[in-house]
DNA sequence: GTACAACTTCAAGTAAACTTGAAGTCAAGT
DNA sequence: ACTTGACTTCAAGTTTACTTGAAGTTGTAC
């Protein structure tokens, strides 16, 4: 009945660890007050944001990120109807990238199956240099893949 | 002119960093054999070999299950024109689920910037419990991501 | 035959996103 | 009042995939 919640019942609505809330807190991804006892009392709307975090993270942000983007709303911390609207349209363009480039993976590797290209003088699967000329502007590299530190020369493959 | 290739020379053609192909090598994930001097000199098939662990990493496989499936070749470590060919049929497959989970999200996003959602009675994506019942069989999370200690209940959240 | 880039090993560091453990405090039911 | 589960902090540990640095060796071009 009370319209604050634990970190224990904010674990199980949400599905996220404790340990997980309290590490989300710390970096400043959700905020709470706390009782006369020290301990954590949370706003119902953390469950959005919490929701709004994982849905990120699917989407293939880093908490950083994340953070970086909650950080930018007008009024802090819980986003508005609006806020949501505005991330979502963005974080959906991010994923339409992400999902293009696993596409053409796809197209790659069906390719690679029907034409035995082990010999591999055609395969755009084999060829680095094609596959990053090939795939558009924008993030190459989904967060935390580390960049390689040598620009491969694309050369193909002699069998 | 010479046949084999120094690990300077792999990482050129590769895109791949000497410390990486040293990794790769401590892990049993390539091979090499040595000068007289204790240099590493690669056969040239080591570049199909980095070609395919980075290709089924931008799949979504970790090292260890790229490990482990190129262990599991008949004739180890350096896949023939038949292994590939398996290979990448059943990493294609995976992506097909990794696309679809994308997708499903997409569409999740793209209802809730049309609706409103914010009010999120109905919204797919501000319930997990829906999410990983709507997605099918198979992995759920991809490789690094680690799995919910609690699983959701799925409960709606009130405005 | 010497300079110098490229190589060697090994230990330790890095980053993200958490988890685990210890040692102690709080809240709620009986 | 007392028990017990839920909570607290803080430091350290975990995993993946590498990178960095130190200290020394090799290969090759001149």
């Amino acid at each position: 009945m009370d319209d604050q919640l634990t970190i224990g019942q904010v674990s199980t609505r949400s599905g996220v660890a404790t340990s997980a809330l309290r590490f989300y807190e710390d970096i400043g991804l959700i905020t709470s007050h706390r009782t006369g006892g020290n301990q954590r009392r949370y706003d119902r709307s953390v469950l959005r944001t919490v929701s709004i975090i994982r849905a990120a993270q699917e989407v293939g942000l880093s908490l950083r990120e994340i953070a970086d983007a909650l950080d930018g709303l007008p009024d802090k911390r819980t986003p508005t109807k609006k806020d949501w609207s505005r991330l979502a349209t963005r974080w959906r363009a991010e994923l339409d990238d992400r999902i293009n480039e696993l596409m053409a993976l796809r197209d790659d590797l069906g390719d690679c199956i029907g034409c035995g290209c082990l010999s591999l003088r055609s395969c755009a699967l084999f060829n680095p240099g094609d596959r990053l000329s090939t795939s558009g502007t924008g993030a190459r590299f989904i967060a935390g893949e580390p960049r390689p530190t040598i620009t491969a020369n694309g050369g193909t493959l002699s069998d």
